[in-house]
DNA sequence: TCACAAACATTCCAGGCTGCCGGTAAGTTG
DNA sequence: CAACTTACCGGCAGCCTGGAATGTTTGTGA
């Protein structure tokens, strides 16, 4: 009956996610501006035909493409290495992690759609939710990573400064700067936010 | 002699002056893929042909606009307010000097940039100098500002955590966050740069 | 004033991209 | 097994972009 043995929903599903991740190498190795359906379909694998059945327009694929790319970075995140410690080491340790998870290759292609989506409305609308659930869902993570060690002061604040920070830096990287000058400045805020949300200490 | 008065040189320098202004304006209402020869010749109201007169092709035009915009942001940053107090105090003034200089829509075109520069060895080869000049220039005015009062370790690592938190800060409001969210996190970073940077206190 | 060069305007061309269409193959249902 | 639905293919048309070629106006120097 079949020739492929594949059932219709398998054969939908690998098309589907064929083309959502040649989406997000394009938006990795081109950037979104020179990102085309032609070569999504050339690196999918796949007609222009097949393409257009599944996402009728680019800003669908691209819509659907935010949503994968999303998935993915929470997947990576949550079964990524935890911290082991606790206290002032276990921040440190939580700011290495966001360090990876917001700097890596994934974030990258976040970041292009980030400053597409600032001159493109409807990009921008498919974004913000997922931007959100990202937010959350990191938010989460914190909070079960450090369990009853919180900062004891305003922690997301800490959070959301250090991702910020990390943000900046990936930008920096953008043009190819010097990584160790990048590392010692993830040091230093490490320093600093282990001393301003750590345990409180005796010395200065 | 002349109908409009003036010399090959000023017609010269108002034209590409048009020119460069609205490639900026381009970048900052439609970001760099939307950004196109056409449209920058009808903003600038000057036909392509003295588009390519003056800019031979698209690359040359960026590579300019990118000198023209850096100068422009250096211009802003060198004649604004500057801090008027020493110590922590002048810190945080700093602090909102670099806020204002690296978020507002210069840096908005520079951060356009940056992401196309990433996928585009041509422009990005043409940043990395000016990119260069402007760290040096800022950092420059740092030490200008600060005077005698420049924190005591490490006086530059302080200031591209603030460039790097505010690029970050920069890069969330693309997707049109709460303004009010993002005032707390630099205000919480003005606290902590006081505390870590400014002159020594006597309790915690 | 006249020849020349620079600045500017218009038009055209090749190439790429997107979206749509008609047709074919594969899987599903009665 | 036959009707039907879904997945897929390849080509075409319209649009836009960037670059080139050609013609016109404006300034300049002899």
């Amino acid at each position: 009956m079949s020739r492929t043995g594949l059932t219709q929903q398998e054969r939908t599903e690998r098309t589907r996610a064929r083309l959502l991740d040649a989406t997000i190498d394009c938006l990795v190795e081109l950037g979104y501006a020179r990102t085309s359906t032609n070569e999504i379909c050339r690196r999918a694998g796949v007609s222009r035909g097949a393409q257009q059945h599944h996402f009728a327009t680019k800003a669908d694929l691209m819509a659907e493409a935010v949503e994968h790319l999303v998935s993915k970075l929470i997947a990576t995140m949550s079964t990524g290495p935890r911290p082991t410690l606790t206290g002032a080491a276990g921040i440190g340790e939580c700011i290495e992690m966001l360090w990876r998870a917001y700097s890596g290759s994934l974030s990258t292609a976040v970041m292009e759609l980030l400053v597409a989506g600032r001159t493109d409305a409807e990009l921008r609308g498919a974004m913000q939710p997922i931007d959100k659930a990202l937010a959350r869902r990191t938010t989460e993570l914190f909070h079960e990573m450090l369990g009853d060690h919180l900062p004891a002061n305003r922690p997301d604040l800490a959070l959301w400064l250090t991702v910020n920070l990390i943000r900046g830096l990936a930008m920096e990287k953008m043009l190819g700067g010097d990584p160790a000058r990048r590392k010692q400045l993830l040091e230093e805020w490490k320093t600093i936010a282990m001393r301003t949300y750590g345990p409180p200490e005796q010395g200065v």
